[in-house]
This record gives structure tokens, C-alpha cells and sequence, in this order.
RNA sequence: GGAGAGGUGGCAGAGUGGUCGAAUGUACCUGACUCGAAAUCAGGCGUAGGUGAAUAGCCUACCGUGGGUUCGAAUCCCACCCUCUCCGCCA
């Protein structure tokens, strides 16, 4: 469920098939990717020094864990030309000021400059010769590395799909009925309560209408959560836009990679995109600063409506609600130092575990595979819950630790305590939980044999003490 | 939508073509004075890249963003973004 979460493909960067999207920045009309960095950062995803000292070691590494397939050779001969660039660009920078300078205190003394001029003459035109090729070189760069997957914890399986997953650990015992169970459609049809045709119809396909006590039921899960996060589990809840500029979604990772995934706005000349998570809007708000040590971790929570394009998932879970390109969902991110970022995960996932463990929903805690991860992440744990209808368990959080690799496109760094240097923040996100989903295994879960639902005892004080809904 | 003002270092605030990466104040750090503190005095105090063993020097970039003029731009020109004030409209 986390933002761009879906398996990499293994790409060939250097092929003709990789071609950078044009995406404007929602400040100015240059490429985010130039403008975000102003081309004197690297505007790279992991470690620049993966890429230039650790090159083939990097690749290897993504090859095995990711099945990723890092074009070596156009990096090396891009970065040594970056390189060769960068110097040569100095030097005449460097002359230029000087000689500069020099006029100006001829100047200032009465002397006559003409000499000085002729001596700087084409200088310019040699300087930006030279400065246009740097960009373009930093920017071919740039287009590469920020399309290169994080690279996998080392406490991360590797595999190659979610077969290669790892089982951690199971909580509660699938209820066996004594009469056949119906699916949620099946339930929520019966009044009218969960209408797929209307969705269609205001829609199209994979929106939905909710009514009367099952819009009700969904409205109490997320007010449930929130306040289980903010007075349990010490979040800041946060209410944010679910519209957000280019940069935020390049900041955590969406673009340039997954634009496809998105849905977008194009009023005027701006052109915003629609959250897939608010993973997005929660991290953003860390971008361009600097923490300090003693802050961290910050807990942010907010209720968003996510929206998802859903590209290449045509013929999956397409019955109920399952799959929607509209949803709510209830999000944690947490803003952590490098050393304490993989306690905080676990703490970030029991968070999650706590949600399904207060609604009795079996479920089961899963460790991804380094195939199965999404593009951010280091190290993800999925928690899946049991539906009934289709006795198996199902995604419904998805809770990672991308370390540094958001960050460094974030420019979101913390004051380190000792030596008072900004270093680079990690930062974590997961779902707790999806609400649709959430709400679709309370359903199927607490089922009676009339297709009545049981209210389960946490989300009763949210129903205004309703026990049963029929 | 109309009219106007403005974006400079953590904050405040100078700077309208030439040693300006940027005065000054304030906050912060170090030292002196003090039993200690306050006050006072002296010094330090941005981020990033390159080159260094170096958290030393030296070089480069950064004054909302992008582009232009110029030997030289915080300063002049153009476009855009954002903030504020007034009017209109709107939940």
C-alpha cells in the first residue's frame, strides 16, 4: 500500500525504452529534476558515492536483490566526462573573477582597462559552452539515478516475488462458520449499502458508493484509528492536501518513475498530481529543512483520501472494492535518525498490529522480499488479513523503511548532536490501516448468518453505541 | 478576477553594477573578567561541490526560481512562483 509500492521491473536505463517523462516543476517551467537540485547537488536517489567509488558492486547488488540492471558503462563514461566538466568549468569561473576583479580596481584607480578587456575577451562564450555541457551531462545523470531502486536492508530475504516472502508471525484464529459465508459485495448489496453501479456511473469502473450504516462503519474506522494513533501511539495528526506539485512527488519517490500510477490536474500551466498515499504530503513537509536530533522521530498521522490510477491491474480484484482508484486510508510516517530508524519500524508496525488486534481481525505479518519491495524502501513488512470469502490473507498495510533514500531527494536532513553537521534523515511510512479494505474484512469477518454485521466493541463509542448493523 | 507592496544568512534588517558570501543588530558557540551568573570585552558562527590525510587551507556555486544584458549582477531587464494589503467573489 505504500506509494509506488508495486515490483520494479528490471530496466535497462541506457536502452532506447527509458525515456524520462517531461515533468515541469511546479514553480517554474524547467524539469524538476534540474530545477530541485540547481544542478550543484547531486540529484541522485542512493549514496553518490555508490554510483562513482562502488559502481560495479552497486550494480551487482541490484541485479541480485532487485533483478535490476544498472548500465554500467554509460554511468562510468557520463560521470568521468561530469567530472572532467566540472573542473574545466572552475577553472574558467575561477579565471573570470579574477580577471574581473582586476578590472574593477583598475577601474577604480583611472587606469585604463582596454588591455584587461581584451585579455577576458570570449572567456564568456567559452564559460558557457562549458557550464551547458556540465548540465547536460548532470542532467542524463540525474535521469538515470533517479530511476535506480533503493538497495535492500541486509535483513531482507532475497527473492524474486511475493512467493519469496517470509512469514513472521500470525495473530488470531480464522472463525469457522456453520453457514457459508458471503463476500462483501454480497453483504453490502442487500440495502443498498455498497453500490458499485452508482460509482460507475458518476465514475467508471473501481469507484464506489457507500450508504446509510456501511458508510457509517467506514466513517467510524477512520476516526478510530486516528484517535488510536494520536492518543496511544503519540502522533501528530495532521491534515494535509491531497493535491500536491511535482516536487512533492518526486521527493518521495513517485516521479519520475511512476507517473502512470498517477492521477494528475493540468489547470493553466500548472499541473499538480493527486496523492496515491499520504505518505506523500506528510514526508514532504520535511523537505528543504533541518531537524534537530533532539525532535526525532516526529509521528505523523493524517485520514486521506489516496487516489491511484491503477495502470496494469486490469483484469485484478475487479468485483467489490478491494482494488478502487479512490480510498481513504489512515497513514503513519515517521522522521527518524539514521541510527534509530529500524527500532522505529518495528515500533511503526506493532502500531499497525495494534489497529487490526483492537478490531479481533486475524492477520498475519509478513517480511518482504527484496523483489516484492517497493522502489523506496530498504525493508517492508506487509500485515495481511484474513477474508473469509476468499479464505486467504490480503494486503491491508504496508509498513517500510526507505532510510535515506527519500531523504536525499528531500534535502531532509537533522543537526547532528556531536559534530553540529546536517546529515541526512531517515524516513518511514506505513499504513494503519487502509479503511476500505479495513472495512471489508470487518464485514466478511463478522458476518452473521441473517448478513447482519456484527459492530465490533472498539468501533462501537464511533456508532453511537450500535452493536449490530442489519 | 482587479489594484498595489514585497521575497537577502536561525530571526530582524542594510545593500540599486566592481575585493559582497554579503554591513549591522539579535540568537547561538568559545575565551577573558567573576566564587558563580548577569552585564561588558575579544573571537567564532550558513549550505553544497571540487582538491586535500584533514572536521586545515585553497577553488567554485548559492541573496524566491529560471533566463537575459555585462569583463563583472543581490543590485539592471524578462518570465514564472510565493507572501502580504485593499476591492470583488466564494465554502
Amino acid at each position: 500500500m505504500a506509494g509506488a509500492s508495486r515490483p520494479v521491473e528490471p530496466t535497462d536505463v541506457s536502452g532506447g525504452g527509458f525515456s524520462p517523462p517531461g515533468i515541469r516543476c511546479g514553480n517554474c517551467r524547467t524539469a524538476a529534476i534540474i530545477s530541485r537540485s540547481s544542478l550543484h547537488l547531486d540529484p541522485l536517489m542512493l549514496d553518490p558515492a555508490l554510483l562513482r567509488s562502488h559502481l560495479a558492486d552497486t550494480a551487482a547488488r541490484l541485479r541480485q536483490t532487485r533483478g535490476y540492471a544498472l548500465d554500467v558503462a554509460t554511468i562510468e563514461a557520463l560521470e568521468s566526462s561530469r567530472k572532467q566538466l566540472a573542473m574545466q568549468t572552475q577553472e574558467l569561473q575561477n579565471r573570470r573573477n579574477t580577471r574581473s576583479r582586476a578590472i574593477g580596481q583598475a577601474k577604480g584607480r583611472g587606469e585604463d582597462v582596454a588591455p584587461l578587456l581584451a585579455e577576458v575577451a570570449g572567456l564568456g562564450d567559452q564559460l558557457k559552452a562549458n557550464e551547458q555541457a556540465l548540465a547536460e551531462a548532470q542532467v542524463k545523470l540525474a535521469q538515470i539515478a533517479l530511476g535506480i531502486p533503493n538497495l535492500p536492508h541486509d535483513s531482507v530475504p532475497v527473492g524474486k516475488d511475493e512467493a519469496d516472502n517470509i512469514e513472521v508471525s500470525r495473530w488470531g484464529r480464522p472463525r469457522e462458520f456453520e453457514f457459508s459465508v458471503k463476500d462483501h459485495v454480497e453483504l453490502g448489496e442487500r440495502h443498498g449499502w455498497l453500490d458499485g453501479d452508482a460509482g460507475a456511473k458518476l465514475s467508471g469502473a473501481r469507484f464506489t458508493v457507500l450508504r446509510g450504516q456501511l458508510a457509517r462503519l467506514h466513517r467510524a474506522l477512520g476516526q478510530f484509528m486516528l484517535d488510536l494513533h494520536t492518543t496511544e501511539h503519540g502522533y501528530l495528526e495532521c491534515n494535509v492536501p491531497v493535491v500536491v506539485n511535482a516536487d512533492s512527488m518526486q521527493g518521495t519517490g513517485q516521479l519520475p518513475k511512476f507517473e502512470e500510477d498517477l492521477f494528475a490536474t493540468e489547470v493553466g500551466e500548472t499541473k499538480r498530481y493527486l496523492i496515491p498515499t499520504a505518505e506523500v504530503s506528510l514526508t514532504n513537509l520535511v523537505r528543504d529543512t533541518i531537524q534537530e536530533a533532539d525532535a526525532l522521530p516526529l509521528r505523523l498521522t493524517a485520514l486521506t483520501l489516496c487516489f491511484r490510477a491503477e495502470a496494469g491491474s486490469y483484469g485484478r480484484d475487479t468485483r467489490g472494492m478491494i482494488r478502487q482508484h479512490q480510498f481513504e486510508k489512515v497513514e503513519m510516517v515517521q522522521i527518524a535518525r539514521a541510527d534509530q530508524s529500524h527500532a522505529q519500524l518495528e515500533e511503526m508496525v506493532g502500531h499497525a498490529e495494534s489497529v487490526l488486534q483492537k478490531l479481533g481481525l486475524p492477520y498475519r505479518k509478513m517480511l518482504l522480499c527484496s523483489g516484492d519491495m517497493g522502489f523506496t524502501a530498504v525493508k517492508t513488512y506487509d500485515l495481511e488479513v484474513w477474508l473469509p470469502s476468499q479464505q486467504t490473507y490480503r494486503e491491508i498495510s504496508s509498513c517500510s523503511n526507505c532510510e535515506d533514500f527519500q531523504a536525499r531527494r528531500l534535502q531532509a536532513r537533522v543537526r547532528n548532536l556531536d559534530s553540529g553537521k546536517p546529515e541526512l534523515v531517515h524516513t518511514l511510512n506505513g499504513s494503519g490501516l487502509a479503511i476500505g479494505r479495513t472495512l471489508i474484512a470487518v464485514m466478511e469477518n463478522n458476518q452473521n448468518v441473517d448478513g447482519s454485521i456484527t459492530v465490533p466493541a472498539a468501533l462501537r463509542p464511533y456508532m453511537n453505541g450500535v452493536e449490530r448493523i442489519a
